[in-house]
DNA sequence: AGAAACCTTCAAGTTACTCCAAGGTCAAGC
DNA sequence: GCTTGACCTTGGAGTAACTTGAAGGTTTCT
């Protein structure tokens, strides 16, 4: 029904579209389902149509999502206008706020990984038997450390 | 109908183990479910008690828990017996490959730092007009890199 | 008797997807 | 004209580790 090659006035299937933004089908589906992305058209036998305007968007917010940022605050970004100055200030906060983030779960996988080597450490002697999980077991048994939570925004 | 001291040969409720083991009485039903723990017994009007055993145990758990391993390793760890020398090997695996894990991620984490800090150096300058969102999008049409899973263990 | 404070089960929500099933559409080839 | 293959569609379930809520039973205290 209609061609697909680059630049196409029709715009792309959501294959092709996947194919230049490096975004599956599924996932644009996804989106589009979570309000971040819309095809530019849909034709009569309801397959959606892309713009090269939706590539790039689609590229941008894979580029956000590999910043690891949550599909809230691409939402946010989604919605800026660079030549306004409030949008400016909202950006740099959520860049900001981000940034936090990161830094937490750094420090707190940093903290991890120290705990995990001093445990691995009463396990070298290859031939002697083994009281890691002695040592696991101990520890459950002293001074509280406090959970975390998955789904920290990282 | 039973009292709750310490020590009581009947064992504890479910709230008190919570209290004692500082993991929520949904959670420890979760855990149920998920053949982590099984209540010591199970009264007429099918209350869950918990033995000092099991809460040593849910200690545990929570303690592997805190160095983020999943449930899966968590079920791994709480079937060995240290006085078995392929269990030893077993609980030292897991905690290599944890440890890997952590790394991986500690590795991510670092890399997208430098991303997002090189990302809000461009906004620097207050009265000046924002390049944030600008470069956002120029990076989106920049050579790919590959996105990231969740769920990758960490 | 009624309220407080426990306990129970079952279902759904969270995050960001992926995978699968069942089925419609379209162009090419025989 | 019919099949084959490669697309497309929707809808629902599964992933990890929980949390929250609804609806209701039991026990104890006042």
């Amino acid at each position: 029904m209609t061609s697909q090659s680059p630049q196409n006035v029709n715009g792309y299937l959501i294959g092709q579209a996947a194919k230049m933004s490096g975004v599956s089908s599924a996932n644009i589906r996804f989106y589009e389902k979570e309000k971040l992305i819309r095809p530019y058209g849909i034709s009569a036998n309801s397959y959606r149509f892309y713009s090269d305007e939706d590539v790039h968007q689609l590229r941008f917010i894979r580029q956000l999502r590999s910043l690891d940022m949550t599909l809230d605050e691409v939402r946010t970004l989604l919605d800026l206008d660079l030549r306004n100055k409030t949008d400016c200030v909202t950006a740099r906060d959520t860049l900001d706020a981000h940034i936090g983030h990161v830094r937490e779960r750094l420090k707190e996988l940093r903290s991890l990984e120290k705990n995990l080597i001093d445990l691995r450490s009463r396990c070298d002697g290859e031939g002697e038997h083994c009281h890691l999980i002695e040592a696991l077991h101990a520890q459950a048994d002293a001074p509280g450390q406090d959970r975390r939570k998955r789904f920290d925004a990282l």
